[in-house]
DNA sequence: TAAATTACTGACCGGTTAGTCAGTAATTCG
DNA sequence: CGAATTACTGACTAACCGGTCAGTAATTTA
């Protein structure tokens, strides 16, 4: 916009494709899937459609490369988590949702779980893709936090396939929540604030249900 | 399509609109409210789409016609129920949540959820008036439900507004997950189908949580 | 500095669909 | 039964958008 400079085009090859796939994840959050127009995709990374295409073969290639840039890479890290927590099954379960909390659920990342809600019909190759390479193994990890808990006595030994949805279905759907009804509702706050007290009435409950013998209620 | 009765087309004023109401949610549920075609509306209702314009203006007034007719009637029968229980607040609690599991999340009516998460961000109106009409009111249905439980000394102090988050995104979000993800994915059983290992666990996790007093472990 | 390479542009095309409306046929009225 | 009414139809249009490609300008090479 500088008047001695005005329509300096750039060449950068190395930065577009990512920069491309954060500007359609906040506008696929935003609009959906089906109503997030290419055109805006590439004006907000500051290039043109044609450019977008000698990056991504198609919408929905783009749609993956979302996913796979977004979430894949956080989960090395959870999963170190879990062998240096072993010995303190009810730290090391608090220490993983909370992580998740931190890195997916209050950050933009928490809205590609809303997008696959919102688009898994209409996008059956990205919903089984996504459910491979994220679901899975996020619930591969929470189970298996779970079994060590058991296994040494300190959870009740109740079905880790439920156990696991229902120690992590208050998280996500808070995350999905926010990332849906934000700025559309009265009184639903950004993303990022969620209240001290929901996580403390969240651990009491879980950890309540969940210890062989609880401790005693902290006082208050 | 009888020989002797080609193409006798019909006229019938009182039924069509929701006719044309109940092949929306259908379609809606299917596909998202973006990717439904008006006119695949119109074929499922048995109608052409004049007709669909004869009885609603747009197709965000048909999006809101769909809400309006699903759930709403919905509440008196569940708000009744909190008059004859108030005396055994564990059963009451019980009976409200899976009363909202057998007559929303498990039928199709759930899929409304995963529609209005999905959407409101295009459509801030429809879900402002799904807020108010829906969402405030089975709140606050669960809320006067913990609260006579606290009250009567039966259920822990909590903090109630998150209680019943914690209480209820468990269903709502099995609800949610069921109608985007059956049918797209291996081992994602359809919505109507969930094991009563999950309730029974579902409610041994949340009164063990709210119960001042929990009962012995039922034997294993 | 001239030629070759290639990242990038934006006008364009073809398919799709929300919304319209002049016409048709079922029903009611006189 | 004929006329008037109205529920219903479906071809049409105008707009929109995913995807293309001939051309442009930045950069590298010789």
């Amino acid at each position: 916009m500088s008047p001695n400079d005005p329509i300096r085009r750039q060449r950068r090859k190395e930065a577009r494709p990512s920069e491309l796939a954060a500007a359609a994840l906040s506008l696929f959050i935003e609009k959906g899937f089906a109503a997030t127009r290419l055109d805006e995709v590439a004006a907000r990374a500051g290039v043109s459609k044609g450019t977008l295409y000698l990056y991504f073969d198609s919408k929905e290639a783009l749609f993956k490369a979302v996913i796979e840039e977004g979430v894949v890479p956080l989960f090395d890290e959870m999963e170190a988590k879990l062998e240096t927590l072993k010995d303190d099954p009810e730290r090391l379960l608090r220490e993983i949702l909370l992580g998740w909390w931190e890195k997916v659920g209050m950050t933009d990342l928490g809205g590609i779980s809303k997008l696959i809600i919102a688009e898994a019909r209409n996008f059956p190759e990205v919903a089984s893709y996504h459910h491979e390479a994220v679901i899975v193994r996020w619930m591969a990890l929470l189970g298996r936090a779970i079994d060590i808990g058991i296994e040494r006595g300190v959870f009740r030994p109740l079905d880790v396939p439920t156990l696991r949805q229902l120690v992590f279905f208050p998280l996500l759907m808070l995350s999905v929540w926010k990332n849906s009804m934000a700025g559309c509702v009265a009184g639903c706050p950004a993303p990022g604030l969620v209240s001290e007290t929901y996580f403390d009435t969240y651990f009491d409950m879980i950890f309540r249900g969940l210890l062989v013998a609880p401790r005693e209620e902290s006082p208050r």
